[in-house]
DNA sequence: CGTCGAATCTTGACTGAGTCAAGATTTTGA
DNA sequence: TCAAAATCTTGACTCAGTCAAGATTCGACG
């Protein structure tokens, strides 16, 4: 028996406002999306929507392990509705684009470290930096993203659908991770 | 031979300037100093020096491969100069403290993801996170660190070492993580 | 169904950790 | 010694959040 998200949520505990229902399909619509995207999708999705509301409803939903959050260096926040494993992320260091990546082992933590020095450690997270395929056959070496050095004259960030743009909608798209 | 610092610079390509000796003695005294740490230290140290001269020689100390930069989740930018080997970190998720911790493998990249779909990868990140050892004896099992929501009232920042006030001057001490 | 307290939303302000940029100063090489 | 480049100082600005007061909505209870 499948569960709508509004059942989801008050099995949760908690509320299903439309604000709430709006940001999950927002999070399930774009795996690895920023907040700002999340309130960019909702307000088209739903009218009117707060940016507060949405960063409130991601940290619920955060929470309540109902979607992830992961921060690549350099990036800001990013959410994502596969949250029933432990995979890793792999990183394109020119275009920025996040890719999901199955952990070799399912559960945490899926390392232990040589020495621990007597930390009780519950997580080891993984990135994996590299470059994309698409930025390979590109042979592009230096990063274009929409570093802050870059916005020069006021130069709006450069996104990796920008790069690529007849990627299809591949799973790991659309997400902004430097 | 033993070179000086100044003479490292110099075989780099760098200027060795008053500002950049300063802030390569902030990090070598605090591992995993944040930047505002080093701007204090810097400050204390040769007297007057600008926050934007002390971001400036980071960004070129890091680039020049003489510190490592590094920004566990919820943590501004920390730096250290253990840089001659690929080593990894553990977090302390109650009191922020960070550690250095030894790559099993030793160079770059130390894991290789069960399926890199494409991607050429040339580093894994990983970063271990759980409770110090201070925080278990503590029975601490909640963040005490001062985040947005806790700084209400202007409580300022704990810092781990206000939390550990015994603490003697372990290498992995006076970074803060989270 | 009405009421009330809690939860949530809206709106606008604020913060931390950076970055930007003009002008001044210092460094370096010719 | 000079000039160009590098670097520093100073003050402003940005981004990605968070804060908080008041309004609105929701849910429980009688």
């Amino acid at each position: 028996m499948t569960f709508t998200p509004a059942e989801v949520l008050r099995d949760r505990g908690i509320a299903a406002t439309a604000q709430r229902l709006a940001v999950l399909r927002a999070v399930a619509n774009s795996p690895h999306i920023t907040a700002e995207g999340v309130v960019a999708f909702a307000q088209a999705d739903i009218g009117a929507i707060s940016r507060q509301a949405v960063y409130d409803a991601l940290g619920v939903l955060v929470n309540k392990g109902l979607i992830r959050r992961i921060q690549p260096v350099g990036s800001p926040a990013l959410y994502e509705d596969r949250v029933a494993d432990n995979h890793h992320h792999v990183i394109c260091r020119i275009c920025g684009v996040v890719a999901d990546v199955d952990c070799a082992v399912g559960s945490t933590p899926c390392l232990r470290a040589a020495d621990d020095m007597g930390y009780e450690i519950d997580e080891a997270e993984v990135a994996y930096w590299g470059r994309c395929p698409t930025c390979q056959a590109e042979g592009r070496t230096t990063t274009v993203l929409d570093t802050p050095s870059s916005r020069r004259q006021n130069q709006r960030r450069t996104r990796p659908e920008e790069l690529h743009p007849t990627h299809t909608a591949k799973p790991e798209e659309i997400s902004r991770a430097i």
